[in-house]
DNA sequence: TTCTAATTTAGAATTATTTTTATTTGAGAA
DNA sequence: TTCTCAAATAAAAATAATTCTAAATTAGAA
């Protein structure tokens, strides 16, 4: 923790009581936060603080490469703070977001035409999937029927 | 565009004028429209068509398997009405989406930690890059600069 | 300690999407 | 062809995520 506040005591990034609640929240968060799950956790010990903090740190964190935007819920933004290239598999349905930690680049060669239109610079996989709770609930959901 | 509408006929999805023309519209195009884009392209020929219209029939299209939403545009929902297995590429420039139609599916293989805890049911990948057109703005701003 | 630009807050505004409600209509039955 | 009514439409309100605004506060440089 004392890390990450040394981290950004310089770049030009103001470390506010509200801000360290934030890192510290998303430093080594697996959950893929919404900006209203680190809301509502930062409002506990911050009563005070507003959504355009949440959203004001997140968007200068993204700026500087710390946390990632997640696009792969359809409702609302997720927030990663593994920057590290992975991938993630979104339950279909409870919506939970999992790593999946693998490198795929080599397998995702573009297509010439594709090559010929576009110059790429990165690339995302989402996977679909039921996870473990979920498939218990259907299991469960069968036997009362 | 009569196979459409014989298609439609049965499987109790009412035609509307409006949903025929929604149909139209979205037969075979590949530019990936949001919501809005459909709804101000039937405007033209029904002045009075609502937004409740447009999405109350995208959704019974979604429904029907016969469309796809695609999440790639962190903004707004877009819609493709090609549904079979292809992955997509956004420019991250001007948003436009492109098609990339070929098979990953051998090389997505997930590790054997996430096979454990889902059930999966499919991927898509979303390749971000620059597009022709976003290229050439680039270079003539260096130009100017 | 002082100073100031950056940040915070509360609340209003905006944007995308969904829901509600009253009215109209497509299409099957008579 | 006409009747019937569940389904669909339009207009407007509601909701949810996100952004903006303006005034007050504050981190950190000097
Ligand atoms: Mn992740
Ligand atoms: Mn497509
Ligand atoms: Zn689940
Ligand atoms: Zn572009």
């Amino acid at each position: 923790m004392k890390k990450i506040i040394a981290k950004y005591r310089k770049r030009d990034f103001k470390l506010t009581p509200q801000r360290i609640a934030i890192l510290r929240y998303l430093d080594g968060n697996t959950s893929h936060p919404t900006a209203d799950d680190i809301f509502t956790q930062i409002k506990k010990a911050y009563p005070t603080v507003s959504f355009a903090t949440v959203y004001n740190t997140l968007l200068a964190l993204k700026e500087k490469g710390e946390i990632l935007e997640v696009t792969i819920d359809p409702e609302k933004k997720h927030y990663d703070s593994n920057v590290t290239t992975h991938h993630h598999i979104i339950c279909t349905e409870c919506n939970k977001i999992g790593d999946v930690i693998k490198d795929y680049s080599d397998a995702l060669r573009l297509p010439s035409e594709i090559l010929k239109e576009y110059k790429t610079v990165g690339n995302h996989i989402d996977f679909y999937g039921i996870c473990k709770e979920c498939q218990k609930e259907r299991r469960e959901l069968k036997i009362k029927n």
